[in-house]
DNA sequence: GGCGGGCGACGTACGCCGTACGCCCACGTT
DNA sequence: AACGTGGGCGTACGGCGTACGTCGCCCGCC
């Protein structure tokens, strides 16, 4: 028998949060707390003061609450971020989808992107695990539709779908970065950059690595332009695009015997 | 004038660590200790025990010395940390690079899983920032040469090198979170899912989303034999480089005009 | 109308973390 | 031989997640 481990992770007690398994106890009085009240406090103080500012203290003191009182409804904050990622995910649009599959997952793609701006601590939340609530449930559907039809096996399907997904998560993570630091040292990104570079030169022996130099100075101009991460995002989009069409075609071809 | 802020980010300081920029002090007594020192004691422990792990206390243990001791020369945890990403970036390989564009970002893409492989940690360290360290440096410098000579323009070098690294990082980081799963609940990949799928069936109404259902099932499959991750990190790999060919093709042909 | 049980809310406390601050003492210098 | 500098470190503070035990209110029952 294997020893008992850690073993916080009730899978019931888990995914019964995250479906909601629970009518919701009509003992009127008090502050009311519930599964969701909680999740859409916690939302409100992360998209406002990032994930940092989290705390189930912070969680309480904004619901009206004591600290320990969340742990009524959430059995620790693993599980809190769990919900709150699900939630995200409900709150995406899910509209039918438009045109041949390029477009299809382009939207997708960009209803990504939206997403984690407008809460840009789920890219730094970390889940270890996948969620399994309703929503991302509903959200993997959706997306699969997008891929669907195209003569790709299973497998491919979701491998096309990870790859488009992972892109617009590592664009959107640089994206945020950029935000953040400016946020925490009150520079933008040129003031930064320019705030470092004397001193980096002191250190660099001259004409070493012209190429990076160069490279570098040309991309950090476009950064210091503001419009380096979604130029990232969009020259990236279209290549992974352009590769995902030769699966495609080659699928298209040989599912069409002559 | 703009207020001092907190202003914990010392260029100078910061970057001096990085670059090593102070002889190691003759004091011969004591534990004798120094940034390297610090810093590859650091990194056995993450690479040992993970990110969690790395606390100041514990890399002072780890060298016999007591805690604040580690501040003498380094200012924070953050430093430290972007000190350690610098050294193990030091310690990739940099072999000539060999063959087409295609073969030599392929290399340059598996150099980089392999590094995150060895040192899961790089996957959750917060950066916030560049490093700006000479390795990082020497490591740019040596991949741009990938891509060097094929007509594209810097800004787009930048990109199509951020777009493998990119995917290289996301696939890395979906093969590390089963891993570290796999060790905090002692379970593997299947015996997690075989735990979890009997609960799910109960919340789902059935028949719901069947296309996720079956895709995800199929790609469950594929992680319950433990290659999942690999077969992400290589799909995505081929796509994104028959995408980055799209590119070059087009440049090479509009810098032969006729 | 009275009452008892259950549960939601919470106060306290513990063991962690990063790190500010100031002391001490061994050394290289004068 | 005396000195002062700086490396090493002990203590302490504020903040975190959360285990545990208690209290008082509301609801269903008699």
């Amino acid at each position: 028998m294997a020893s008992e481990r850690k073993a916080t992770a009730d899978p019931a007690r888990s995914l019964a949060i995250l479906w909601r398994t629970r009518e919701p106890t009509s003992r009127s009085a008090g502050p009311g707390l519930s599964v969701d009240r909680i999740v859409r406090a916690a939302i409100d103080v992360a998209d406002a003061e990032g994930l940092d500012a989290l705390t189930m203290r912070r969680v309480g003191e904004a619901l009206g609450v004591g600290t320990m009182s969340v742990y009524t409804y959430v059995p620790g904050k693993a599980e809190l971020v769990a919900v709150m990622i699900d939630t995200a995910y409900g709150e995406m649009p899910r509209p039918a989808l438009e045109g041949d599959w390029r477009a299809r997952l382009e939207r997708i793609a960009r209803d990504n992107l939206a997403l984690y701006q407008r809460h840009p601590w789920m890219l730094r939340a970390e889940t270890t695990r996948p969620v399994l609530g309703p929503h991302l449930l509903a959200k993997y559907d959706h997306e699969l539709g997008a891929v669907a039809g195209l003569g790709l096996t299973d497998v491919e399907m979701d491998a096309v779908l990870t790859l488009v997904l992972g892109h617009v998560k590592s664009s959107a993570r640089a994206a945020s970065e950029v935000v953040d630091l400016e946020r925490e040292t009150g520079m933008t990104e040129g003031q930064w950059w320019q705030s470092h570079a004397p001193w980096l030169e002191t250190f660099l022996t001259p004409g070493a690595y012209p190429t990076a130099s160069r490279v570098g100075t040309a991309a950090g101009q476009q950064h210091g332009a503001a419009y380096g991460p979604e130029y990232a995002f969009e020259f990236g989009l279209q290549r992974v695009l352009d590769g995902i069409s030769v699966v495609v075609a080659e699928r298209a071809t040989a599912s069409q015997p002559g």
